[in-house]
RNA sequence: UCCCGCGUAGCUCAGCUGGUAGAGCAGACGGCUGUUAACCGUCGGGUCGCAGGUUCGAGUCCUGCCGCGGGAGCCA
């Protein structure tokens, strides 16, 4: 019997099994709030209806101890979740030391360094639940839409779009590194499969210490054969809409434990605003925000944009100096690349990077060249343009920062079970 | 790497212009028939991040180092 369950069988006799949420032992009466992992019930033991040992167990209960309760269900509006057990018996199954996390306000270095505990309380719950929605609505999305899921290999040698950003590792006495991205390998997967996407843990050494910055994130890239710039934004706005709509249909009550304004999620529909960058440009200017055309944007810019929109926005077209090698050249205007990001609203910075491949063997190479990368690691990638080339386009969308913002959080890791940030690697 | 801020009890913090180290929570003990982070009483609990300096005297002022947080850059 399982705590979700429970409304339907008020009147009988259950036991349920779980972990002691908050106690409050009393002289003739104590609450014991059990958490299972399907929801909380309170258990209501009275020392005057049960034998003295049953009774003496529970004034020896700690919390996060885990037991086994068996009672009567009642419904009883006094209770949290609005029913209860009244306990006839208690089994210890693992009693819990002092607990150190206490339900009140903690430091972020002390919750980081008790993360394996910390993922009991009820807004990490909340948080890694709709985690879990969003990473299964990814898959259900893509499924749905004839995609291959592609698994791309995290050892890699060198490539991705830079070098330096990258943690090196020793491959039997050669240099190795973990993957930044998988779409290098998902694109050479296209015409095996035409539509196909990647979803696993990329890499970044950078030393980057904001809310918006981890040094192993999840990422999910798809890559499609025959799709322009503009099917590759039409594919994201109704992906991330897609994702938006699962969560606020499954995860009412998560969003309710975190808080979450759900009127900023309710207007995530498509179209998404699409602004070019030299559009970006010019209104910054017009508004008084001196930038000059060719600088990529920051942070403060990125902001700015998000709020001129009641939703994500797309920023497309940037300066191809700004730009990773393997974006293609805009035909319209050889000073940009066919390229977008998508913005989130309330500050949550870059969701997703996408472009158009370059598909031209020549012009690749010369970017390569251009961009000083070593050119031999990229064999087989410009394999792809020499047999049988074709156009496609594709993106990735970064999981935490996806969640994080649509769970209002403060920090993305929050939505990581395991957060690996700059300095910390344990737990 | 750079900028800003913070390091005081197990946890969260207060400690004023330098003058004998404090509170709440947690813990132990006692009390209390329905609590919702219960409440009331008693008790234990400290290398004030580390090192140096100024001073009669430093948690407090100065310098350096270490740790942490946020931000910039870079990116998802």
């Amino acid at each position: 019997m399982t705590i979700q369950d429970l409304p339907r069988h008020t009147g009988e006799p259950v036991t349920v099994t779980g972990w002691i949420a908050t106690l409050r032992v009393h002289a003739r009466v104590a609450f014991i709030v059990l958490r299972d992992g399907t929801g909380v019930v309170q258990g209501v033991v009275v020392k005057s209806q049960l034998p003295d040992d049953v009774w003496e167990l529970a004034t020896t209960l700690t919390q996060e101890s885990c037991i086994a309760l068996t009672g009567v269900v009642r419904a009883d509006a006094r209770a949290p979740g609005g029913h209860e057990l009244t306990v006839n018996a208690i089994e210890l199954i693992g009693a819990s030391d002092e607990f150190p996390i206490q339900p009140k306000e903690h430091g972020v270095e002390f919750l980081l360094d008790h993360r394996h505990l910390w993922l009991r309380s009820n807004k990490q719950r909340a948080g890694l639940r709709v985690r879990a929605e969003v990473e299964q609505a990814i898959h259900d999305f893509l499924y749905e839409r004839d995609f291959v899921r592609i698994d791309t290999p995290i050892l890699t040698g060198a490539i991705g779009e830079s070098a330096g950003t990258l943690f090196e590792t020793d491959y039997f006495g050669e240099r190795a590194f973990l993957a930044q991205t998988g779409q290098l390998y998902a694109e050479c997967a296209c015409p095996a499969f035409r539509k196909v996407y990647c979803f696993g843990p990329t890499f970044r050494a950078e030393k980057s210490k904001t809310r918006r910055h981890l040094t192993e994130f999840w990422m999910i890239e798809p890559e499609v054969a025959f799709a322009d710039s503009n099917d590759n934004m039409d594919l994201q706005e109704e992906f991330v809409s897609y994702i938006v709509a699962r969560a606020l249909e499954r995860c009412r009550g998560e969003l309710e434990v975190l808080e979450r304004d759900l009127s900023m999620l309710e207007s995530v529909k498509p179209p998404f605003p699409r602004i070019s960058y030299t559009e970006v440009v010019d209104r910054l200017n017009a508004e008084q925000r001196p930038f000059q055309w060719g600088r990529d944007l920051g942070a403060v810019e990125e902001t700015t944009i998000s709020s001129w929109f009641d939703r994500p926005v797309f920023v497309y077209n940037y300066p191809r100096e700004a730009k990773a090698f393997y974006m293609k050249e805009n035909p319209d205007d050889p000073r940009t690349v066919l390229c977008n990001d998508l913005l989130a609203p309330e500050g949550y910075g870059e969701i997703i990077g996408g472009s158009q491949r370059e598909d031209d063997a020549d012009r690749l190479l010369t970017r390569i060249r251009e961009e000083g990368l070593p050119e031999e690691a990229y064999d087989w990638y410009l394999d792809l343009r020499r047999y049988g080339t074709f156009p496609h386009s594709g993106f990735g969308l970064g999981l935490e920062r996806t969640v994080g913002w649509i769970t209002g959080r403060p920090h993305i890791r929050e939505l990581v079970p395991f957060p690996r940030l700059i300095n910390r690697l344990k737990p």
